[in-house]
DNA sequence: GCTGAAGTTGCGAAGGATTTGCAAGTAGCA
DNA sequence: TGCTACTTGCAAATCCTTCGCAACTTCAGC
């Protein structure tokens, strides 16, 4: 497994609490910690959420994943490689769209230019009405 | 005070600590409840914590104060008449700088045209690196 | 393969932020 | 001025996340 060497690089293990929280943010898309957990439990009942939690963490230092704010409070997260979109959240029904990252080039272009501000364009949720609402 | 009908509309009433906590948002641009709070006991001790979390919500329900999520996880305030900027947030140094809605006029024209997503602009905060830190 | 050091896990408890239930208090129409 | 419904304060209850710690496991080195 590749990510191995993510791991060991930096001094740490790849327990198989490590490699199922990992791959349930893969199969997941987005999930928060507990949807994390709940995933992980439906085939390894055992696992404690601290370690989901711990794990969430230690694999976001490592870049393995990486977590958005998507408005309500806690933390989702994603897969580092997935995460070439940003998030439609609509205000009304609660849905998550996606968007590819390339909508918000020219946003981004101009922070840039006129701020000096670097935006970290797949860490940003987006807030609005989704289509489905609009109506 | 002209404030005062947007709540006699709604079958709701101007409560002294409401008004403190209005004026207090009023006052301090963005903060948090804790904030809001500390700002109003500096001039009226008494003031409960959880009064000042109804009166947020409620002021938001009229539409006199909104909230947005810097990210961290709790939500911040702001009059509602003030919100005609978006929110920087440095990944780095913390600092939350402000920018006119309509460097992102581009953006939201995309995702409407692309998506039928209306976004709301002054609801969600940007994620990156400001000038300062990008050094 | 076995061993030891260091990273990890589970569990329960601790924290911090919000919310809720309720009885007492108060704004504001009649 | 009286009443009714909305509000407040307080304390307890939740939720979510983090911590402390003892027992356990990974994996580099022998």
């Amino acid at each position: 497994m590749a990510d191995k060497h993510e791991l060991r690089d930096k001094g740490l293990r790849l327990t198989p609490q490590r490699e199922l929280v990992l791959s349930a943010v893969r199969e997941l898309g987005h999930a928060t910690p507990e949807e994390v957990a709940e995933k992980v439990r439906s085939t390894h009942p055992g696992i404690n959420l601290s370690t989901v939690y711990r794990n969430l963490e230690t694999l976001e230092n490592v870049g393995l994943v990486q977590h958005t704010h998507l408005g309500h409070g806690g933390a989702t997260y994603h897969a580092a490689e997935e995460l070439t979109h940003l998030h439609l959240v609509c205000s009304d029904c609660g849905s998550v769209g996606d968007a590819p990252i390339d909508v918000a080039a020219n946003f981004v272009q101009n922070l840039s230019d006129d701020y000096g501000f670097k935006t970290d364009v797949t860490h940003f949720a987006v807030y609005g009405l989704c289509a489905a609402c609009v109506k």
